[in-house]
DNA sequence: TCAAAAGTGTTAACCCTACACCCATGA
DNA sequence: TCATGGGTGTAGGGTTAACACTTTTGA
């Protein structure tokens, strides 16, 4: 906060008292869990226990502790519900429309993440109401929650081609058909299949592992893994510029 | 906020209780102001008269106040210091760190917002060391806004190539070597004439004025304003990318 | 041997980049 | 007439986009 607020004030009492009346709101943290299934975008989302919003599908969060800063509320609420740590998250936006919340006033801050769908482990929310929906079938939510949604996606969307994110929604090993796989049900459009490997290929930040895909009625296929090596080295250079 | 929180309530009256205990911050917002003079990106500054800060450059903001929006108490405050109504704005990013705030816990969401720097008025703030500062001089600021200024500055960079905000810190009319010359000192790259003008030729949301410019020892130079209506048309299609 | 997915090269169109000179004006 | 910035076209290189067939495996 700037000082525009105290431009008559005399000595710091006026701020503090502001600051006891005027303008405090409880702060949330919202997760927009994404995961990948070999066919389309999902999201984790709980059933809804608060009327109105009773029932509704609505997003995974958690007030913010005292002395806790964003991110972390963020990684705690995902590995209390996943019991996963480290996910890889990014802030999104900010939501405090008084009247956004029933119980009164609370500013959230959404957050997006990105999960391996097959690392995770539902904790002891089983019986919560926990459940992936697929991304389109979301209309409704609770609470300003398909707001949010849109939000986070759009975004995802926005930072996928530039930035190497795409492997946090795949398992450790995948094979190129995979990835452009997850690349189109992000984007909601379809690569060429030779230019999106000669792509990626120029690109050089996967590990060629030299193993195979196994127990399949075709041609194995070749697994790759993304290499932060490559990456760093590759991603150092004036010239780089990663575009999928 | 989902309903994480309260996966062992049995009614709402321990969501009130949090509410009202265990997480509640003040809210506010700090706006990065950006002008630009023919020369250089611009921050306007606002000189701290908070402890341990004081005298420090710091961003000019304000508490929110009950039942505003953020994007409305951001209005607000550009409105208040440099009397402008509807000014570009847009939110940047959320900053809680326990500990980034003297008087206790702030939240503040960052905006940045966009003024043409001849237009504005500076309203009863002459003497409250409102100053326009070079973006690169600020190198210390009060508070984390050094921090926010840079994520903001960031954001705008990533912006402007691909939305027309541009335009947003030119006076209505103007020419093209002020564009360049605008792109030039937002991106910190140079761009070549001819090239930079067949781009925008071919983007095609320009409005040519056919007025000149008058009283330069030199040729005159056409004046172009930007075009709503050709970029919501234009904007439009399926093949429409913005990118300069 | 069949079905099913993996893997691979070439060409044409397009876009980006680099580059140099004449023009219109006020002093 | 000179100094100053305004304004314009072309050619080469690189990137993207479109396209079809062979390979390998399990059933």
């Amino acid at each position: 906060m700037g000082t525009e607020a105290v431009k008559q004030a005399k000595n710091i009492n006026i701020w503090l008292d502001q600051l006891n009346e005027e303008s405090k709101a409880a702060i949330s943290v919202d997760c927009v869990i994404f995961g990948y299934d070999d066919e389309s975008i999902k999201i984790l989302t709980i059933e809804s226990d608060m009327p109105p919003h009773l029932g509704k599908r609505s997003l995974i969060g958690d007030l913010v502790k005292k002395d806790e800063n964003l991110d972390g509320a963020a990684q705690r609420v995902l590995e209390t519900v996943t019991g996963l740590k480290g996910v890889h998250i990014q802030q999104v936006h900010a939501f405090a429309d008084p009247g956004r919340h029933p119980l009164g006033r609370v500013l959230t801050v959404a957050y997006y993440s990105l999960i391996k769908i097959e690392e995770y482990t539902l904790t002891d929310f089983k019986d919560k109401g926990l459940k992936w929906m697929d991304i389109h079938s979301l209309q409704k939510m609770a609470f300003d929650h398909k707001e949010i949604l849109d939000a986070s996606f759009s975004l995802l969307q926005r930072n996928v081609r530039t930035r190497p994110i795409g492997f946090e929604l795949l398992p450790k090993k995948f094979t190129l058909q995979e990835l452009q796989s997850l690349y189109e049900a992000i984007l909601g459009i379809s690569f060429d299949k030779r230019n999106f490997r000669r792509k990626l290929r120029s690109i050089d930040i996967l590990l060629d592992l030299d193993e195979f895909t196994e127990g399949n009625a075709h041609r194995p296929a070749k697994l790759y893994s993304f290499d932060h090596k490559k990456f760093k080295a590759v991603s150092g250079k004036k010239e780089f510029n990663f575009q999928i």
